[in-house]
DNA sequence: TAATCAACTTAGAATGATTCTAAAGAGTTT
DNA sequence: AAACTCTTTAGAATCATTCTAAGTTGATTA
């Protein structure tokens, strides 16, 4: 555990958000000005393999990471972007009952008009905006 | 729907695989020589708009498009790289319930390690290699 | 303490998927 | 045919990520 990689983690640690690795990056040189790029991408991985987090692909371009490693679903409201955790119960068995096998992980996202916007919409559409 | 597109949605439904942006290029190519690589983006995304297609992020380094753009599970062998279609019963209204909101859509990815490449472990493993 | 060694970090180049750009083509409507 | 819009094309540009080669670090041993 060097220094960088205490770096990264606490980085990711410190909210609930889920970071890019150019986000990662950026917030790891304001405690550590020196450190390169590589060295995020490479800890990032380490850290995965570790199960110390878990890497999100496919909301966007770039990949983003999870401070926790045990899977869960992800919502993702298609118009703020904003995404929140959640679970489902009994999931893991109905998992691996219909796929007829035990597996290592999986990802579910959801994408959905949070109420935020939803009620936003509403209310510009009330309006004939 | 001009010639171009009509012949990228036909190689997609050719079969079952989930081929990436690349290899429909190729296959496209076979049909149409003068087809461009620009023009395969840009009607995957037209047909993907179009609720054609779906395009499957996160698998590999490249996306993958699925001929269907009815949601579905794939489960994806970590040592082959093989992708697979699953279904969930009553899996639409589990997820409502979860995230206490209609959604639009959802993706969902198991990583597994497929029956073929598991016997191929036990049999390597036996002879000791 | 000096030598050795492996693992880690660094900067920047390289890669590879995807997007952008500007010009040309096709098809449609007036 | 003129005007217009949408599409296609080739290749340049972008951007996330990986690779490379050289330099650090810290631990272990002699």
């Amino acid at each position: 555990m060097t220094k960088q990689r205490a770096v990264i983690l606490e980085v990711i640690r410190s909210d609930m958000c889920h970071h890019t690795a150019d986000e990662i990056f950026t917030l790891a040189k304001e405690k550590l000005p020196g450190i390169s790029r590589a060295t995020v991408y490479n800890n990032l991985k380490t850290l995965e393999s570790a199960k110390l987090i878990r890497r999100i692909t496919g909301d966007a371009l770039s990949d983003r990471y999870d401070n926790s490693y045990i899977p869960h679903g992800h919502m993702i409201c298609e118009e703020c972007g904003k995404v929140k955790d959640f679970n489902l119960s009994n999931f893991d068995k109905q998992l691996s009952d219909a796929i007829g096998s035990d597996f290592n992980s999986y990802e579910l996202k959801v994408r959905y008009t949070c109420g935020k916007c939803k009620a936003h919409n509403k209310s510009t559409q009330a309006a004939g905006v």
